[in-house]
DNA sequence: AATGGGTATGCAGTATTTGCATATAGTAAC
DNA sequence: GTTACTATATGCAAATACTGCATACCCATT
């Protein structure tokens, strides 16, 4: 499922037009990347956790030519699915 | 930032009762797990892409006690954040 | 306001994932 | 249709995930 899906899927659930759909849905993530840019974890309770994740420097290696490089260290977006999210697939 | 303050934001943001708010951000997290459960992966553009990762069975230990335990094959929601969603963090 | 419940943390050791460069193929967005 | 993004594939080192469990903590619901 795309983007584009969802937003269809969501127009229909929402009674909202599809550009309305989407524009509620780009609102809510970049709400959500407006938390974790301010280094705030954003907990959705009964989904999971958006946090952001402190990657340290390390060695690392050009698969192409084998060689060795140095990787900086870095961030990315974690998501922690929560409980009862990780049950719905395991029954 | 948890869910109440999330939902409270996102009624300021789309003019909407945080009844609503609410209401509108469980329809999407529904609409996700439902593409979900079916196996579907739900790419976002620009955001990041969840999907099922089936995870197999092996050994694990107890750490406090040191024994081998088996561990049961399971499945758990992963994130990929977008190409987008990391350079934001590295910059 | 209180209480129950989910979540974070720490612990040890192993299994798993990550992420590098880069091109291509495929898909999605506009 | 054309541009933009994403998945895939490659080898390999190091970071991280995962497990049971107890504690502390914060949130949600009554």
């Amino acid at each position: 499922m795309n983007k584009k899906q969802l937003i269809a899927q969501l127009s229909g659930s929402l009674s909202l037009s599809k550009a309305d759909a989407e524009r509620t849905f780009d609102t809510i993530t970049n709400t959500i990347l407006d938390a974790l840019k301010g280094d705030d974890n954003v907990k959705i309770a009964g989904f999971g956790t958006y946090k952001v994740a402190k990657r340290k420097a390390r060695v690392g290696r050009n698969p192409r030519t084998g060689e060795q490089i140095q990787i900086a260290a870095s961030q990315k977006v974690k998501f922690l699915p929560a409980k009862a999210l990780k049950e719905v697939f395991n029954k």
